[in-house]
RNA sequence: GCGAAUGUAGCUCAGUUGGUUAGAGCGCCGGUUUGUGGUACCGGAGGUCGCGGGUUCGGAUCCCGUCAUUCGCCCCA
């Protein structure tokens, strides 16, 4: 008989548990409830989309479409890809389902997204990321929430001290082409002292030289042309709308001139919320405003923000900073005799239907059984011997006391109350 | 796609210049002790030393390849 091997787990995927699952379960909870005071609407998106709803919106050109989409054929010979994303997959229900009739739309989501990528600290090819977006919002306003929003996220989930809000603003279409033919000039001319990563960026993505983590381009990072330089009238008070906005809202806020976005779509705001924590991945919420999508999936033009967040990242953060409290357990019985089982279990019912979470050792060497319940750190402990009376003994609560097995809720209750 | 480090028990790790039958702590299972108690002791299960090849009388240890993990680059949340 040969031996059976057993499977390994898809490269950058993930078996989330204990702590870190209770941070991953943490930040989606803080979500859910920070996104109802915001009234953004729950929405729940397919997991897979046509390849062309993300190879048209994102750019063919993108690393994320040109190299590291999971794209397959199903078995009607379409073209299909795993999400890399939300925003497109929104984009495209936008137009599909009507949801038009509801503009301006605040939605929101999280789930599952996928890219083939290298994995590393807070990098997965299956992540999870939270989203929200306001689609048919042209007001500055829109982007004001939207950031207000997020600001408050991480400030419930307790980690907002070390991470900053990056503003910048991209312009619109106009200010952001003068802009980019400008840095084309201003790079091409150094072209030789350029890293080759950014002599390869040149050509394909100029704006991202200016993040550039290579000593090489940084002197020429900070004399390159400024958006500032470039913007309309238009596009000039649109940002400072938001600036001040953030402002009034009480949103704080670092102008960061060299922020660029990575997706083309991108017009006029852009921000990212960093920390120096995380190591090289250091964005944890990221978004702008993408006035441009809607039409590159054939809508009408459509003014849209968005953002989305990392939540292994949050997750991480929330775990160092010590905030995901494992909740308490209430009651643990400790059944010392097996004689005593049949009691024990209506006891175990009671309690959970009364509310309390409540968990039972009834295995194992019966005289070590007790040594088990104590070491599950429960509020309060039951102990189960064997004996007609049908009494159990309660100990480590606020005082020890016996009671007969169909009183028992009652001085839990008293007890949790005090 | 590129670079570096690391892979030994369920977990965290020892393992000397290559040399008997590969170890510890924790965890798990059983027993004894204690008996309103988180104790101590005894015993047990559990390992193709990531995988494949090579060098050697002999490889967990040296060499090559491969896979995986981690940290960077790139990309991005």
């Amino acid at each position: 008989m040969s031996k059976i091997e057993t499977p390994r787990p898809i490269r950058g995927t993930q078996d989330i548990f204990g702590a870190e699952a209770e941070a991953f379960a943490h930040v989606v909870e803080t979500f859910e409830r920070v996104r109802k005071l915001y009234r953004f609407r729950r929405v729940e998106m397919p997991v897979f989309e046509k390849t062309e709803v993300f190879s048209r919106s994102l750019g063919e050109t993108t690393d994320v479409v040109s190299k590291e989409m999971y794209t397959f054929e199903d078995r009607g010979g379409e073209s299909l890809t795993l999400r890399p994303e939300f925003t497109a997959g929104i984009a495209r229900a936008y137009l599909t389902d009507g949801w038009q009739q509801y503009a301006p739309l605040k939605v929101a989501t999280h789930g599952p997204l996928f890219r083939y990528e290298r994995p590393q600290k807070g990098r997965y090819r299956q992540f999870h990321q939270l989203d929200a977006e306001i689609i048919g919002a042209a007001e500055p306003q829109a982007d004001v929430e939207l950031l207000a929003m997020a600001d408050q996220l991480l400030k419930e989930l307790g980690i907002a001290d070390g991470v900053t809000l990056q503003l910048n603003t991209l312009g619109d279409a106009p200010s952001r082409e003068a802009w980019r033919m400008a840095l084309v000039e201003h790079f091409r001319e150094a072209e030789d002292a350029l890293s080759e990563d950014s002599r390869e960026r040149l050509h394909k993505n100029p704006l991202r030289i200016l993040d550039s983590k290579d000593p090489r381009d940084q002197a020429l990072v900070h004399d390159a042309p400024r958006i500032d330089d470039f913007l309309s009238g238009e596009a000039e008070r649109y940002f400072l709308a938001i600036c001040d906005g953030l402002d009034a809202t009480g949103v704080k806020w670092h102008r960061a001139p060299t922020l660029v976005r990575g997706l083309d779509y991108y017009r006029h705001t852009a921000f990212e919320f960093v920390t120096d924590r995380l190591g090289a991945q250091g964005t944890v919420l990221g978004g702008g405003r993408y006035d441009g999508l809607i039409e590159t999936l054939g809508g009408h033009h459509t003014p849209a923000v968005g953002w989305a967040a990392g939540i292994e990242r949050l997750a991480m953060l929330v775990r160092d900073a010590g905030k995901a409290a494992v909740d308490a357990l209430d009651v643990v019985l400790a059944v010392e005799d097996d004689r005593a089982l049949t009691v024990a279990q209506q006891v175990l019912a009671q309690l959970r239907r009364a509310g309390f979470s409540t968990e039972i050792v009834a295995s194992g060497s019966p005289r070590k059984r007790f040594d088990k319940a104590v070491k599950m750190d429960a509020r309060v402990i039951l102990g189960f011997d064997h004996d007609d009376s049908q009494v159990v003994r309660a100990l480590r609560g606020p005082e020890e006391w016996t009671a007969k097995i169909d009183e028992i809720v009652t001085p839990l209750v008293l007890a949790q109350a005090s």
